[in-house]
DNA sequence: AAATGTGGCAACCGCCTGCTA
DNA sequence: TTAGCAGGCGGTTGCCACATT
């Protein structure tokens, strides 16, 4: 585990902690405490730089880090956290007692972040992915009549397509900087407010009404026949979809976390089912059965990059069409 | 049984921020 | 005002263990 020892220009050592090194620390900490990282190592007489110290502390033997695996709830508070937070580990550990940022980070990028992907889910922006996404192929390529299903009446030019497609990924990029931009953050209700303003929650009712139609149209698209996005599973994916971009919403309105409640899955996966309880949780207008959906929905088989890719290609299709085309997109003006 | 591939994670690196003189 | 420093943070590395071929 860790790197092969070694030292460093001053002779300090770097790699892998011995059990002799930590006992030091452990003896030094408790007896003067933590703080001072730089004088440290010279006064317990470690070969160590203070910095490595302070993470060896910090990051292992803190007398409250909690070890083992990540509990539901533990998981299911990262992917919410992780969606308003984003990368900030540090902050979302502050919100987990005993779990280090580095171990949530390394939980996060080697469980969730390929869960959420396989799922067709942006793991940046929690939105559906959208970045491989060539509109214009897939308009060459079938027979849809999107130009009926987006009320348009102009006649429809794939360059359309294109730009629609770099208008929402503009649209996911804005929703991405208006959190970052948020580190101050100051609250669920101001965060909210400015989703709102930016048009960032989508009109949950408009997209059920596309939903029916939109599945008949899919099934129709290469690559997406029914035996790879069967009917059934295409449309827990997309409501699923649905329910997790309103999570935001709903998680704002609950100050961030409530414990989890009424959840039962039939699989025996925790990590997988946590995913799809976080997707759902709290969403007083879904119509889903969450039994329902651990039976159509399956992770079971690990999938390859090129699966992976394609099965999130078929569910982005899906997906994309639940965007809104703003009221304000003037297709005139594009052109 | 051996070789190869893959996942998990501790530890390091470098940048950023805030404090202080 | 600014330079130097310490600590904090996120991204990345590289080794080990386990799985697969």
């Amino acid at each position: 585990m860790g790197r092969t020892p070694s030292s460093d220009k001053n002779g300090l050592k770097k790699g892998p902690w011995t059990p002799e090194e930590d006992q030091k620390l452990i003896q030094y900490i408790q007896v003067h405490g933590p703080g001072n990282w730089r004088n440290l190592p010279k006064n317990a007489g470690l070969q160590r730089c203070g910095k490595s110290c302070r993470l060896r502390w910090t990051n292992y033997l803190r007398p409250d880090i909690r070890r083992g695996r990540f509990s539901f709830e533990e998981e299911e508070t990262i992917i919410q956290l992780h969606s308003v937070l984003g990368n900030k580990w540090s902050a979302i550990a502050a919100r987990l007692p005993g779990r280090t940022d580095n171990e949530i980070k390394n939980y996060w990028n080697t469980h969730i972040r390929k869960r959420l992907l396989r799922m067709g889910i942006d793991p940046v922006t929690h939105s559906p992915r959208l970045d491989f996404l060539d509109l214009s192929s897939l308009f060459n390529s079938t027979q849809l009549n999107l130009s009926s299903l987006l009320g348009l009446q102009a006649l429809v030019n794939p360059e359309i397509f294109k730009l629609a497609n770099s208008l929402l990924l503009s649209h996911t990029h804005e929703n991405q900087e208006l959190l970052l931009q948020n580190q101050n953050f100051q609250g669920p209700e101001l965060l909210l407010q400015k989703l709102q303003q930016n048009q960032l929650l989508h009109n949950q009712s408009s997209i059920s009404q596309h939903n029916d139609q939109l599945h008949n149209q899919v099934s129709e698209i290469p690559n997406c026949t029914p035996q790879n996005v069967s009917s059934s599973s295409s449309q827990s994916m997309q409501d699923i979809m649905g329910h997790y971009m309103m999570n935001n919403d709903q998680m704002f309105q609950k100050n961030v976390m409530l414990p989890l409640q009424n959840y039962s899955y039939s699989t025996s996966d925790v990590s997988e089912n946590s995913i799809i309880q976080s997707l759902n949780n709290n969403n007083n207008n879904n119509n889903i059965n969450n039994n329902q959906n651990s039976q159509n929905f399956s992770f079971d088989t690990p999938l390859s990059g090129a699966e992976e890719e394609k099965e999130s290609y078929c569910s982005n299709f899906n997906n994309f069409m639940k965007f809104e085309i703003p009221e304000s997109l003037n297709f005139d003006d594009l052109l």
